[in-house]
DNA sequence: TTTGTCTGCGACAAATTGTCGCAATACTGA
DNA sequence: TCAGTATTGCGACAATTTGTCGCAGACAAA
């Protein structure tokens, strides 16, 4: 890239994870965006007031807050700004919530970096393909859990009660990818 | 109920399962909402455009046209609609679009109309359904199971593998009653 | 009859859940 | 600020439930 660094676009890319972090931004700024990186809601929201960026890319599930509160910083601040959600934890629920408050679009990991760069443009998905097959009991469970769960809040104990299950199995259950 | 018929909110179910809504229809009748039915896309437009509801419940697999287009439309046309997405077939991508179509919320089936009325929003009949219990785990998954089942024909080998189930586990699961 | 699929069920290993408990944090109301 | 209470993230082990394999009978189509 010969582009002068303060032309290129402003890209905040969001997530705990470390080594993702790493192999993504390189690949991001090969695309020629100006990657800032922040591995929690608590070290991105500063970035994002002093310098709100054009393009962000979102984790959900960080240690500690919740990615939604920083989605909402991202929209609050800049209602341009193109979010894309990045979760290896993905629901309907939280897919949802994340689009209600500004997201633009909702990805789950595995993703590689030309499908998290369409995610920006595109939002014209006229001819949508639904499922043939239904969903199964476990996807099901999964969404519905989720579902409660941000009922109650994100408090774990709370939806076990809610949904007459042991607090030690929801645990687990959570702590798994919402396979298939 | 003891309102007049006219006083009561208006809501439009759009689904092509005739007994599904039936069913639901009659409950959500004895919750107050003045329920009006159409079994496709192309039967509700009219219906929307000579009426505008203050509710709807979409199904977006419908025979014909899908229920994205019903949802732009009842957006278009009064955005104040408070519209719940309701199918069998979910997806992340679906609930995506539907979202920024102007849906309101996202449910997957089966869920019971408690859930649904409890899903337009909290804020318009906040004292209401405050100890809505979610259905367990357990409950959903034996309604599930039944609706495959009958999409099947009663076929339990060919349910087990659209459930990407195991025929010897459907057949423990159906051989106990519906615990709740 | 042969072939293919569906069904019910026994048996046993593999995996998941229920339970109990504990230490480390939050959170709350004096 | 501090005690009291709730929440959370585990480990460990027993109790249950699932996954798997197999077999025999039913049934329909070729």
């Amino acid at each position: 890239m010969t582009m002068d660094f303060n032309e290129r676009p402003s890209l905040l890319l969001a997530d705990d994870d470390v080594t993702f972090c790493q192999v993504l931004s390189r690949a991001l700024e090969k695309r020629g965006y100006a990657v800032t990186v922040a591995h929690s809601v608590e070290l991105a929201l500063p970035l994002v007031t002093a310098n709100p960026p054009e393009f962000a890319i979102v984790d959900l599930k960080m240690t500690g807050v919740s990615g939604l509160v920083l989605i909402q910083a991202l929209h609050d601040t800049d209602a341009a700004t193109r979010i894309v959600v990045l979760t290896g934890y993905a629901s309907i629920a939280t897919a949802v919530e994340a689009i209600k408050l500004g997201a633009t679009q909702y990805l789950s990991k595995p993703a590689n970096a030309d499908e998290i760069v369409n995610a920006f443009g595109h939002s014209a998905n006229a001819g949508l393909a639904l499922n043939a097959q239904p969903s199964s009991v476990s996807r099901l469970e999964w969404e519905h859990i989720q579902r409660v769960l941000q009922e109650n809040q994100g408090n774990i104990s709370a939806t076990a009660r809610a949904l007459n299950m042991h607090r030690r199995t929801l645990q687990r259950k959570l702590g798994k990818s919402p396979l298939l």
